[in-house]
Order: C-alpha cells, then sequence, then structure tokens
DNA sequence: AATCTATTGTGAAGAATTTAACAAAATGCT
DNA sequence: AGCATTTTGTTAAATTCTTCACAATAGATT
C-alpha cells in the first residue's frame, strides 16, 4: 500500500504532465521550472509544485525540474515501468483500432489476444493477433499471463463476463461497455464511457448558447 | 448563460443518473426516492438530492421522484431535446466505430459526414454516410449546419485543423487526438484521452499490487 | 567567496465539494 | 379527517482540493 493516499484528482494529472514532459525530453529541453510549466500546460505552478510534492519533492530549489528525471519519476509511479499483458473482448471496430493503437504497446502495454462470439470474426488477424472464439478464452487466461481484459462489447455480454474474468486472474478492466461493472475488492475498473462524454459535450454547447436560442 | 454557474464535477454525474433511470424506466418504475437510488448507484443520497437542486427541486417530499419525469428533466439539461450534427474526422478504426454507434442517433448526435486523407478510403461508406477527401471538408461544413466535429486522427494533424473547423462554424470538439487544443472562447472541447485513462488503470494496478512484489 | 536571484517545498488560507442533519411538506394509513 | 411516516429541500458542518505566500535553499553572478 502507498505510504499516503494520493487523490484520484492528482493522480488524473499526471498523464498530462506526462504528456507535455515528453514533447520538452523531445525538444531536448533539459530543465523546467514549476512556472513555465505552468504557463504552457494552463494550470497554476503551485498545483505543479504541489502535485509533484506529493511523492517527496522531484525539484530542487533555484533550478527547476530535470525534465527528463521527472518524466521517468511519473513514469515509475504510473507503473508504466512494468509492462502488461491484455486482451480485446470484442472485435468491433473499437476492439480494433484499440488492438491496432502502437502508442499502447510503447507504453508497455502488451496486446496479447482478442476474443469475439461473432463465428464471422473468427481467424481474423488485428496486427499478430488472431480473433479467437469467446469459449477459448478462459483456457487463454489460465495459460497466459495476462492482467488487463478491455471490454468492448455490448454491455449485456460485459455484467455476465465480470466473474470468467476475475476468477482467471484478471487484474484490471478497462471498460468500454456502457454499465457499471462490480468487481472484486482489488480489481480495477476504469471506465470509458463515450456516450457519457459527448453528453457533457451536449451540455456545454448548450450552456453557452443559451440566452440566443431559449 | 446559466442563472447560477452548475459545476463540472455536478455535470459529470448527470449522464450516469440519466442512464440509471433510463434503465428503471424500462423496467416500468415509476417512482424512486434519493435513498434507493443512492443504494443502486452506490453514491450518497446526499449527494443525489444536492445536485437535482441545483437545478430547482425535481422531488416531492414523502413521495421521492417521478422516474420518467426526472429523466426528461435531466435529458433536457444535458441538451439532449436538441439534435446535434457531426462529422467525424479520420476513417480509421476508431472513426468507424464511432460512425457505427447507433445509440448516439437516438440520443440525438446526427452522423452527416466523414473525411479522411487517406485516398484509399475515399468513397468507402460507414452507414450511410460516405467517405469524403479533406478538401471537401471546408465547403462540407458550410453548406451544412454542423455542430460537432469529432476528431480521430492523429494529433499532429488535429492542432493545424481547429482554425478551419471553427472558423467553418464548428461549435464544439470531440477530441480523440492526443493534445490539448487551442480553441477561441465559446468553442467547447471534450476531450477523450485513451492513453491517459489506461495509465490511471496501470497506476490502481500498481497501487494495489505494492507490497508484494516491491 | 560573498551576494544576488530564482525557484522549490510547505504551512496556511481560501474555495469548492461532499456529507450530515433536520425542519417542512406531502403521502398514505387508520 | 387526523396522525404517523416518508422523504425532500436546505442549511450547516466536515472534508477535500486549490491557491497563496514566503522561508529555505540551491544556483548564478561578480
Amino acid at each position: 500500500m502507498q505510504e499516503k493516499e494520493i487523490s484520484q484528482a492528482v493522480i488524473g494529472r499526471l498523464p498530462r504532465y506526462l504528456r507535455y514532459l515528453g514533447d520538452l525530453k523531445e525538444r531536448n529541453i533539459e530543465r523546467i521550472s514549476s512556472q513555465e510549466l505552468s504557463s504552457l500546460m494552463n494550470v497554476t505552478a503551485s498545483q505543479i509544485r504541489q502535485d509533484f510534492n506529493n511523492f517527496g519533492g522531484f525539484g530542487q530549489q533555484g533550478y527547476g525540474y530535470n525534465v527528463e528525471y521527472l518524466y521517468d519519476e511519473i513514469s515509475k509511479i504510473l507503473g508504466l515501468n512494468h509492462s502488461h499483458n491484455f486482451v480485446i473482448i470484442g472485435a468491433g471496430n473499437l476492439g480494433k483500432a484499440l488492438g491496432n493503437y502502437l502508442n499502447f504497446e510503447r507504453r508497455g502495454f502488451i496486446f496479447k489476444g482478442m476474443f469475439d462470439k461473432n463465428p464471422e470474426l473468427i481467424g481474423q488477424k488485428v496486427r499478430d493477433v488472431e480473433i479467437k472464439p469467446m469459449e477459448d478464452l478462459e483456457v487463454f487466461l489460465r495459460e497466459n499471463t495476462i492482467d488487463i481484459a478491455v471490454l468492448t462489447i455490448p454491455k449485456t455480454g460485459a455484467v455476465g463476463l465480470v466473474d470468467t474474468l476475475v476468477d482467471n486472474g484478471i487484474k484490471a478492466i478497462w471498460n468500454f461497455a456502457h454499465v457499471d461493472l462490480d468487481v472484486p475488492e482489488g480489481v480495477q475498473v476504469e471506465n470509458v464511457h463515450l456516450s457519457d462524454s459527448l453528453m457533457k459535450l451536449s451540455y456545454n454547447i448548450s450552456r453557452y448558447n443559451d440566452g440566443k436560442e431559449n
């Protein structure tokens, strides 16, 4: 367990820091102050310092932060120094899109298997991975070390699948199904509810246009 | 403009309320108390009441909330009573997946056009929509009333496209490119940064496993 | 080497969000 | 019809999150 519990608000900001630090690294910039990063990212310098200090101070007074060091430390905090094998369940367009997304591989997320119940898709390949029938899932999970299951199937299928996944060693579910999954303690779920996101956009459009058309 | 500014934290919870209310409606349940909804959704009843009260009280004391009425009111708040035309820019797997997702249509998001710079894709169809070359985008936006642009292209392309979109009437961008977009005041952006989401998952896996393997 | 400058780390203030508590109001039972 | 029960709307308290402010410290300059 963590020394002190870090809030998910802070964790949620780390990937963005990492992205900007990666850009700086590519531009061969060696150091950066919280002030500079602040104006680059449009957040307060204070928040940046507070965020980093949750993990015990990566900077030096009078100097700032070393870009590469900071990048590496945040990577470690996010667990990107370990690699994670994943399977995709549901070989529709979304599943295929995620399977083809090479950037995940670079971060240590290794695409190991893909499953679908549609017989027409069985045997097709997404990158080097062959789509297998759902019946093979359980055995596959047992014979390989898979941490993450990516669920890109409709919600009806998703709920019933959770037990199978968890019983066969899945530690985390990246859930694209539009439903809340009920998992045992210790199994991580990260939801990507696309329609929720679209509704937020819709709200913000309406809000801005109110007064004009209402 | 809104009477009183509603926090994005509240807005972010509305789609989830809507989902649960939709389920209740389908089960022909007429009324629900904040207490019942609370145990269904795993949030506090107090938060539910506070959230709804931001918009001025949808319930009745001693009775609770009428499911259908509440559903309709939240729909309106989210702007789902208006329909929105959208185009998808980038006809890769992700773009196709979003184009094929019929649930958006049911919510009033109408798929009107799709664009890609890859000549091989031009002329293919996603549902009834033909993929057009990027050169046609500007004219298309001017000749049709498109509110939302969905960006499913790499970040390098995305940044340069913003001006074109905004100059031709786009009010909102649903951004899947892994970059922060700089838009004028009044243009809404909703980011879906998939790799950020995956990193959060990675963090939570590591955190839970710490102590065992570290 | 001494001084000046930049910039972090951090305690405290301020803001926002969430939860608790309860009076007011409507329902439904007898 | 009256009373007990339910459950909201709402005020207040507690908690969490963000920003401010500055002393401490390291680097840069002369």
